[in-house]
DNA sequence: TGTCGGACGAGAGCGGTGCTCTCTGTTTGG
DNA sequence: CCAAACAGAGAGCACCGCTCTCGTCCGACA
């Protein structure tokens, strides 16, 4: 264990990342409970049997606590999407693209603190500083990959052809930065149905997950494989 | 002015009602400046030169006068679609699919707070009550309206027919309860598709109103409209 | 190995929050 | 006309994020 550091940090830098660690770890279980707009940092301070400001030795502000939390989140999301889109890799496309949306609406079931604070209303006087950025494309890549990959053995719509809407140039231009965000070369077609749906299904789990569909969807877990099947095949996927 | 209010009231209570509709209108304007998490009874109160105990005198906490905005908001969107839905009527149906979800996200770009407030995670420790279900339910009914006029000179699947799925039973069962909350006869075919379009609506503007797409697009507006005009002609307007 | 500086945690305190309770003054309906 | 209902003020409670000060202790370096 002590090894697993690099040696060039002193003992007293490895011993403040272990408890900048505890800390965090210590927030992220406040936060599953009370949210992100709950989340105190006395309460953290209190569960590790310190005092408030000693926390701020290890973060500059409740913000600076938050985006860690942030990252941890995306990175956590970010794995499930390519685990699955990995493990799926020899199935039909439509079906790979079930198990991945049905992947991320698992986790965000099960940490739907988590998934509020990456996908929810920003928390007040909170600006996600630049380092959420990368971390939040994973989980989009990961289905780009998915759709790009049934390009060719499949009816995805050829080069410039979207039935009756032509991109516009500032919306190409778009595309052209997501490409190299999520560093894959798919085609504007492929680009357009992934943003299409993706978009559908993180709509779909907001909905269920901040309650707009209380009292109406019992089972939400098979409306929502319904609608990633519809909307999958919708966008050329089979 | 005296005689807007029904005669059964005292001037007290009248008076009464009249204070109440001030804080409301002041809470309104905070919360477009700070939004809901942000949003401070005391602020409310020094806004009206009262102090923050008088303020419970009309609401009997920050959740009543939050759910009270939220009513307010939940109409003020509602009017926005169903005038939209009902100034196109004799436009194609893809146009009024178009305006309408563009109405929406006009409003909501405008009223950035108050859409947070409707849609974003929920404020913590708050569960909204029942009286904002109804008023909730306008914005679907006006886009469910809009397909179903579509029903007939179109190529909307025709009963039965949803392509690569089938409903389960829980979910047609669900679509029961939806079709008379809306108080339409439209079939399953229809209610899905509007659903699979308005939550890809939702979370595209959810997307750009909660900062997933900084950065990325610049014309929001435009980019909107291409991906509603393509989601409408994928569940079959023209 | 000894020492000294920097990291660390505690504590007090500031201005803010939602909310409760008490007290006074006003209004109003019987 | 008067008791009762009501409105607002004020103090206070427990909490929040954050700052500043002040001992202490320990690890890095000579």
């Amino acid at each position: 264990m002590e090894q697993s550091s690099p040696s060039a940090l002193t003992a007293r830098a490895r011993a403040h990342l272990e408890v900048r660690a505890e800390i965090l770890a210590a927030a992220g279980r406040q936060l599953a409970v009370v949210g992100p707009a709950g989340l105190s940092l006395r309460a953290v301070a209190r569960e590790r049997g310190m005092v408030s400001s000693a926390l701020y030795r290890y973060f500059a502000s409740r913000d600076e606590l938050l985006t860690a939390l942030i990252i941890e989140a995306y990175d956590a999301l970010g794995d499930v999407a390519e685990a699955s889109a990995a493990a799926t890799r020899d199935r039909r496309p439509l079906e790979r693209w079930v198990a991945a949306t049905g992947a991320v609406r698992a986790w965000a079931v099960e940490h739907p603190q988590d998934y509020a604070l990456l996908y929810g209303s920003p928390v007040p006087g909170y600006a996600a500083p630049d380092d959420t950025v990368v971390p939040g494309t994973r989980v989009t890549r990961a289905l780009v990959q998915i759709v790009d990959d049934a390009v060719g053995d499949d009816r995805l719509p050829s080069d410039g052809d979207l039935g009756v809407i032509e991109l516009s140039r500032q919306t190409r231009r778009a595309f052209d930065v997501l490409r190299s965000a999520v560093d894959l070369d798919a085609s504007d077609e492929v680009v357009m149905a992934v943003l299409t749906a993706w978009t559908q299904m993180f709509g779909l789990l907001s909905f269920e997950l901040f309650g707009q569909t209380r009292g109406l969807i019992d089972d939400h877990q098979a409306f929502f494989r319904e609608a990633a099947t519809l909307m999958g095949s919708h966008i050329g996927l089979r």
